[in-house]
DNA sequence: CGGGATCCCGATAGATACTG
DNA sequence: CAGTATCTATCGGGATCCCG
């Protein structure tokens, strides 16, 4: 079948690209470091290991089910330890691995672009919204 | 009224959090180019301007709602400037700015982290999964 | 050629309730 | 205290049609 339409052959190019995405390591890593939670974790446990709930009251506005599945991947992937304490009650404390201090320089560089930078985006967008604003003046 | 429940704490503390949030700029950032589609747009723009067209067949997957949305984004934000050509058909090309060079290099730096360091993710991961089948085992 | 408008769907965040 | 299970609402992303 040569004859593919136009959604046919974006559908198999998007395979392969899914194929490209998950073998590309920048994207992997884009796409934990972009999770809404992840950043703010990695922060609060930087100045030192932290025990569950006091993450929990730290990040403030993070669900149960949302902390615990972002400190999951975060130890999967070899970030953050999980060690529990087996007293009453239990004692379950979170820490940076060196991979994840290594991880949070790399964030701290993003953030300084970005404060760096952020004037300047702030001001590209107000022209743009303005322009926008014109172009439609006369519709 | 000093009498909430966890429920209502935690919206409260979300709506404090969204203040902080859209006033922090590493995670407007963060949010910016950990979009599926604008690390690739830029990428790609990084070795010089390209027409609409032919940033679809390079990227190779994107829909043209998304690589329009993307693109609009970006110039919006100052990163890349759209020309228009009115020629018969319309050309439209498409350049990164100073400013998009510059989020190019911090591109650069992160998937750097991410070359580097991904195989310790990946072996911390493989560790991960092995000891939760043990540990499922007995179950 | 380069889009905008509209509808639809699957993924996922979050609330709620329950457990060891 | 430290989670787990389930359900629902939302929303980003895609297809499709249409315009300048």
């Amino acid at each position: 079948m040569a004859t593919m339409t136009a959604a046919q052959r974006r559908e198999q190019a998007r395979a392969d690209y899914d194929v490209f995405m998950n073998g590309c390591p920048t994207n992997q890593l884009l796409n934990r470091i972009s999770d809404k939670w992840v950043s703010l974790v990695v922060g609060a446990l930087a100045g030192g290991s932290m025990r569950y709930s006091d993450l929990g009251r730290r990040i403030a506005g993070v669900s149960p089910k949302m902390l615990t599945q972002t400190l999951r991947s975060l130890e999967r992937d070899g970030l953050v330890t999980r060690t529990v304490t087996p007293s009453v009650p239990v004692r379950v404390d979170y820490e940076l691995t060196p991979l994840g201090h290594s991880l949070c320089l790399l964030l701290l560089a993003v953030a300084a672009w970005a404060e760096s930078h952020i004037d300047e985006v702030h001001e590209a967008r107000e022209q743009y919204d303005l322009s926008s604003d014109e172009g439609r003046a006369d519709h």
